[in-house]
DNA sequence: GGAGTTGTTTAGGA
DNA sequence: TTCCTAAACAACTC
């Protein structure tokens, strides 16, 4: 499930190959759905002798620039369960790795067992203009509580889990993230977004901010967090909320599973019918 | 063997 | 037209 700090954690893995040129570059299966958008003919040519210079993460994307240049540049989303791994220089790709650069000291490998994630290509400025369309992240600047404000108004008719998946305006929220956040924020996943009251509204625009800055910090090397959050017990079967002991509820919402609980995020109150309304239904 | 799971895209409904 | 929902995609685990 590779959400914000998952994705961020994993882009780090293949920077031991930074300055280093890439020898080979071994497409396994050049069918494979990861290669929906690009020829991986050409992916392979253009970074054959290249040297990794750099990567960054955004979100759920992942860019790493190459050449002298930077100019030519890989683009990673791992989709449901896509990892990257470094294996030996002269290690043989397994039945899912679909993408291997081979350099002197090792392999970065891209595998993907469920064939959701995607392999893009850019080189020059259309690296740049992809890089640079992509929504700001949470912890930027750019994502002030008035824009919140406006998207929520916008989006009046949707649910707030569904709302948090949005990437357009929450890149890198996934779904136990989504969770998360709005357990902190004391909100019911399926209250919809226009009955927000602005202190409400604030309330998620701060805890969205703090659970991903927080994810990237205290994310543990196997991906688990510490047990004063929601994530470790939305897993369990049963499972008790961590803030009040009340049991956890679950539920598909949006499409989604979602976990929350009854007491600290209470269900949305029923719209009280308007005189109007009252009499037709006597 | 069938249900459930994960993120994004797309088609279709309201 | 805009917004919202649900299905489809693939393959593995329980």
């Amino acid at each position: 499930m590779p959400e914000l700090a998952e994705v961020e954690h994993t882009r780090r893995k293949w920077d031991v190959g930074i300055g280093q040129p890439v020898r080979e570059v071994v497409i396994h299966k050049p069918a494979a759905r990861v290669f929906r958008k690009i020829d991986p003919a050409h992916l392979q040519s253009r970074l054959k002798n290249q040297p990794l210079v750099s990567s960054e993460a955004k979100g759920k994307q992942m860019i790493f620039r190459f050449g002298k240049k930077a100019d030519r540049c890989l683009g990673i989303h791992l989709g449901m369960e896509g990892l990257l791994r470094v294996e030996p220089p002269d290690f043989a790709p397994a039945k899912h790795d679909y993408l291997l650069l081979r350099q002197a000291a090792q392999s970065l490998v891209f595998s993907d067992h469920r064939l959701f994630g995607l392999i893009l290509y850019f080189e020059g400025a259309a690296a740049d203009r992809w890089w640079d369309a992509l929504p700001p992240a949470v912890t930027s600047d750019e994502f002030t509580l008035a824009a919140l404000t406006t998207f929520v108004q916008r989006r009046k008719g949707t649910a707030l889990k569904p709302l948090l998946l949005m990437q357009e305006r929450f890149p890198g929220v996934g779904n136990w993230m989504a969770d998360e956040i709005l357990w902190r924020a004391g909100l019911h996943p399926e209250t919809r977004a226009g009955k927000l009251a602005p202190p409400a509204t604030e309330r998620l625009w701060k805890m969205t901010r703090e659970v991903c800055e927080r994810a990237i910090e205290e994310m543990a090397e196997d991906w688990s967090y510490p047990d004063t959050w929601l994530f470790p017990h939305r897993w369990e079967d049963g499972g008790a909320c961590p803030q009040c002991g009340s049991d956890l509820e679950r539920k598909i919402i949006g499409g989604r599973r979602t976990c929350w609980c009854p007491h600290c995020q209470p269900a949305p109150t029923r719209l009280t019918p308007s005189p109007k309304n009252a009499r037709q239904a006597a």
